[in-house]
DNA sequence: ATGAAAGCGCTAACAT
DNA sequence: ATGTTAGCGCTTTCAT
């Protein structure tokens, strides 16, 4: 147990107690070679007398590599000066769920985040200049607005970077993403496989590409079942726009019997709605949402959904980006995770 | 466009242009003394021109500080293999306003906050040791489980910390925290003010010292003003236990008239519950939440809450760390932020 | 007030 | 295989 107050052993210390070279010490350390077993023990014992710990401010110096990755919220924390917040990311635990699964998977490798929130085009610069400079490796970017131009930024400096989700435009960049027409057809499938026959859709935004895909994945496997017309609403991912949307959608089509909502706040939305309306959910009208976010649980009846697995694209995100620092040759590699229908009370 | 290997301007580059020496500039980016504004403005033109970002391991090495704190999360992120969460952060958008709170604070300052989650006894042995190595100068804790030893840990390391929350047990660290008896009591004076005159309550799990607070704060401020008995039950902060402890508050007495929950996720367990039980909000019962989180306007009808100044304590949190980093003689400051009554729908 | 120079602790050529 | 040496980019004495 050393004194947290008094400056720790170096490698000189270790070489020394060792009767090894500085860099014979560092070379066993980080592994770079073959040593004789007695070579190795000695380090080991030294390291344990000496109470040495590495510097990793030294070691990134020396190395030219940081050691760390930056994790970058883009686009999002426009908070008002009234405390309410905009965008899915803060209506939402998706923030820690992504946090969550980067640091689990980053934890045994015994690197860690640094976090960074980017709103203004300052800000922007600011990360680009921050991971130029070598303060971090790379970036995990979990950017929501449509016009982010941080993913491009990024591309234009070369620097290694992956995205949360596929960008609005093609970028050499790599993405994890959610399988977000399959997810939709779950959805369809569910309502279908209920004998819903008058089926009416409330889709998000659609300069939003998650949103587009959903949309048209409902309607594509609605179409391939013979429901050649399905009505929509636009939302934009709101609860008031949910309840609007489903009001309208109430108003075109008196008689409707399963709705199918971009995400789980529109769909609690939805429910609102339908219940003003006086109708019951799931025996007149069955809701199905998309996220299985906290909002499908804290609601009544409990939101059917289709689920994202956040932590583990978002591991798989931290996990590409570290193969892509490793070898920076490597190519473009994005990967789309299957959705999971969960069935819980309104559909 | 810059090779990302060799990116970046150094201080050398920046002291060039501006023609000065390295220590000058530095001096001046580090504000150590008063300098001529022609030199100051000579300075920041460099840096503008030549794009300088300062390389955070080689102030970190040369200084002998980590220039880097860390933002902790303790005791949470116990999210299961079905998906689901536990706890108030990871059902709220707590994460991400602690989070936005904190970065607001350390982005003029240049600092960022490194991400560590500590759920296993390893995990926070693991963080202990990086701090001690000073990879971070102090952390920044957001503990959510009563008996979570780390901050226990870290008065003993006797490294730099500030907790979000007052400890369970007093400790000598840093906190901010809320008035909650303070809240508690306004969200009495409100349903007393609206004419309520049975009125229980639903408390948190009484080993959390907040939970403590709110109720022994609403049962003084009943007392106060003539209640000397209010009936409660106890929940755990979730839904379910809101609902369930609704309906045994309905069972007890079936007249009553007002209901203040721990928080705003149990009200929404209440709101449901009452609804079942055929009661009507506001009229029949009105009903007070704590947090304002998104909970509160998910619902219907929205719920009258207690709002806690999550960025602002984030911020302040972020402000005493710095300051004790600082002055590490600096005596333990907690500060107590004042509460807010949101009057929303049920109450 | 400003500059010169000495490291901070480590890695990585370059020797041997 | 191991040692020698030259930095990595910055802060900080110490001179001036």
């Amino acid at each position: 147990m050393s004194d947290p107050l008094r400056p720790s052993a170096t490698l000189e210390d270790v070489a020394r107690v060792a009767g090894l070279s500085r860099s014979t010490v560092s070379r066993v350390i980080n592994g770079s070679r073959n040593f004789a077993p007695t070579v190795r023990e000695a380090v080991r014992k030294a390291i344990a007398e000496t109470g040495y710990v590495p510097s990793i401010a030294a070691r990134s110096l020396a190395s030219r590599r940081a050691g760390a990755i930056a994790l970058v919220f883009s686009g999002i924390g426009e908070s008002t000066d009234e405390g309410s917040y905009n965008g899915e990311v803060f209506a939402d635990p998706f923030f820690g769920r992504i946090a969550n699964g980067v640091t689990r998977f980053l934890r045994p490798r015994g690197v860690h985040p640094t976090l960074m929130f980017a709103e203004t085009p300052e800000d922007r610069d600011h990360v680009i200049a921050y991971l130029r400079r070598g303060n971090a490796d790379g970036a995990l970017l979990v950017s929501t607005h449509p016009n982010d131009p941080l993913p491009e930024q990024f591309a234009d400096a070369g620097l290694a970077a992956v995205l949360f989700a596929r960008p609005a435009r093609m970028l050499p960049i790599s993405y994890v993403d959610l399988a977000h027409r399959d997810g939709a057809a779950l959805a369809a499938e569910h309502l279908l496989a209920r004998g819903c026959t008058r089926v009416a859709t409330i889709c998000g935004p659609l300069d939003v590409a998650a949103a587009q895909d959903r949309l048209n994945g409902f309607r594509e496997a609605m179409a391939r079942r013979g429901h050649g017309y399905v009505p929509s609403v636009e939302g934009n991912f709101t609860l008031e726009s949910g309840e609007q949307a489903m009001s309208r959608l109430l108003a075109q089509q008196p008689d409707l019997d399963g709705v199918f909502a971009a995400n789980d706040v529109m769909a609690q939305g939805a429910l609102i709605a339908l219940r003003e309306h006086g109708r019951r959910v799931p025996e007149d009208v069955a809701v199905v949402g998309f996220d299985d976010s906290s909002a499908a649980t804290f609601c009544r009846p409990t939101l059917t959904t289709i689920r994202q697995p956040v932590e583990e694209m978002a591991g798989e995100m931290t996990r590409i980006l570290l193969e892509q620092i490793d070898q920076p040759e490597h190519a473009i590699t994005s990967v789309i995770f299957d959705p999971v229908l969960v069935v819980r009370q309104s559909a």
